[in-house]
DNA sequence: CTCGGACCTGAACTATGGTTGAGGTCAATG
DNA sequence: CATTGACCTCAACCATAGTTCAGGTCCGAG
C-alpha cells in the first residue's frame, strides 16, 4: 500500500495520481464503469467529487472491488457484502486485518454452501439408485432445510405442506 | 382443498379423477399455481384443456414439478431443465430409467459445483492468510475460470485482463 | 337460478445485478 | 477555439423466477 506517498522527494507533484479516476478502476479492475456506478449507488464504494463534478477514488477502492468480486464468487449477494463493507473504519484505510476478518465470515459462508451441496448430491444420489422422485417419500423433494436458499430465483416462500402423494 | 370425489366406491367412473387439476397439483406439489402457469409458458410441463378451458394433468406432472423443484436446488436454471425434460419420451409415460439419467446428469453439474466452490474456498483460506486481495496477486481475483458461472449475476462478461496492481 | 370458489388471461410488479442509450459536460490537445 | 475522448445523470432495458392484480369465466351446491 502506499508505498508511493512516502518518496516524493520532488517538489513538482509527479504523484498526483494518488487518486483514481472511474476509467482508470474499471481498466484496473477488470469492472465496467457501469458496474462502478452501480456499486457506489448500493453503498459499496465511494468516492471524492472533483470540481468539475467527475469521480475520484481512493487507491484502497481497488481492494474493495476486488472483495465484491471475490466476494460474488462466494455466492454472496451484494447487500450483504455492502453490510459487511459498512463493519470497515471509515478512519483509516482498512489493513489486512481489517480484511481477514470478513474473509473470514465469507469461508464460514462457503463452508455451509458446500455442505448443503454435498448433502444434496449425496441425497441425489440415493434417489438415482431409487429413482423415486416422489414428493412425499423423496428427501430430495422435502427440503429438510427450508432456510439456506441458493440459485436465483428471488422468492423463498417455500410453500410446504403439500400433500400425501400417491404418484 | 375439496377432496369431494373421494368415495369412487361407485360405479360411476370410479377413477375419473386420474388426472388434477391446477389446484390439486398445487397442493400436492407444494408450488403456486402461478408458478404451475409460468412452468406450462416455459414449457416444463403440460396440460390437457377440459371444454371450458380449464387444466387438467397427468398424473406424472407431480414427478416432473419433483424433478423441477429438486433440479433448482442443485442450481439448474429453468432452462436447463426445460431442455432435459424435453429429452423424456412423449409416447409414455416417463419410468424409472428415464428419471434416472436426468438425476446423473444433474449430479456430475453438482460435483463441477462442489469442486469449483472447494477451490474457492482453499483459495480464500490462502488468501486470509497472506492477507492480499490484490487484483493482480491473488488467485481470488483473477478466476482461472471464467467460465462456470453462479450466483444471481445474469452478466458473465467478465472483461478480465485488468493490468498490473500497485495498492 | 343464483352464489361462491376455483379457474382463466394478460399486464404489471418484485428483486438481483447490472448494461445500454440519450443528451449534456469536462478537460486536454492540436 | 474547436474537437475529441472521458466523464456525468437519468431512464429504460436485459435475464431469471416468479407474484399480484384486474377483469372475466366455469362449475357444482343449494
Amino acid at each position: 500500500m502506499s508505498e508511493k506517498s512516502a518518496e516524493r522527494a520532488t517538489e513538482k507533484v509527479p504523484w498526483d495520481h494518488v487518486e483514481l479516476t472511474v476509467g482508470e478502476v474499471a481498466a484496473r479492475s477488470g469492472v465496467a464503469v457501469s458496474a462502478l456506478h452501480f456499486y457506489e449507488r448500493q453503498g459499496l464504494i465511494t468516492s471524492r467529487r472533483t470540481p468539475g463534478n467527475q469521480r475520484r477514488y481512493r487507491r484502497d477502492v481497488l481492494r474493495r472491488v476486488a472483495f465484491i468480486r471475490v466476494s460474488q464468487r462466494v455466492g454472496v449477494p451484494l447487500a450483504r457484502i455492502a453490510e459487511a463493507l459498512r463493519t470497515l473504519p471509515d478512519d483509516r484505510t482498512p489493513n489486512v486485518r481489517d480484511w481477514e476478518r470478513l474473509s473470514t465470515a465469507w469461508r464460514a459462508d462457503l463452508d455451509a454452501r458446500i455442505e448443503q451441496l454435498e448433502r444434496l448430491r449425496d441425497d441425489l444420489t440415493d434417489c438415482i439408485g431409487c429413482g423415486c422422485l416422489s414428493l412425499s417419500r423423496c428427501v430430495l423433494a422435502n427440503p429438510h432445510d427450508s432456510l439456506g436458499d441458493d440459485g436465483p430465483g428471488p422468492r423463498r416462500l417455500l410453500v410446504g405442506t403439500g400433500a400425501g402423494d400417491d404418484l
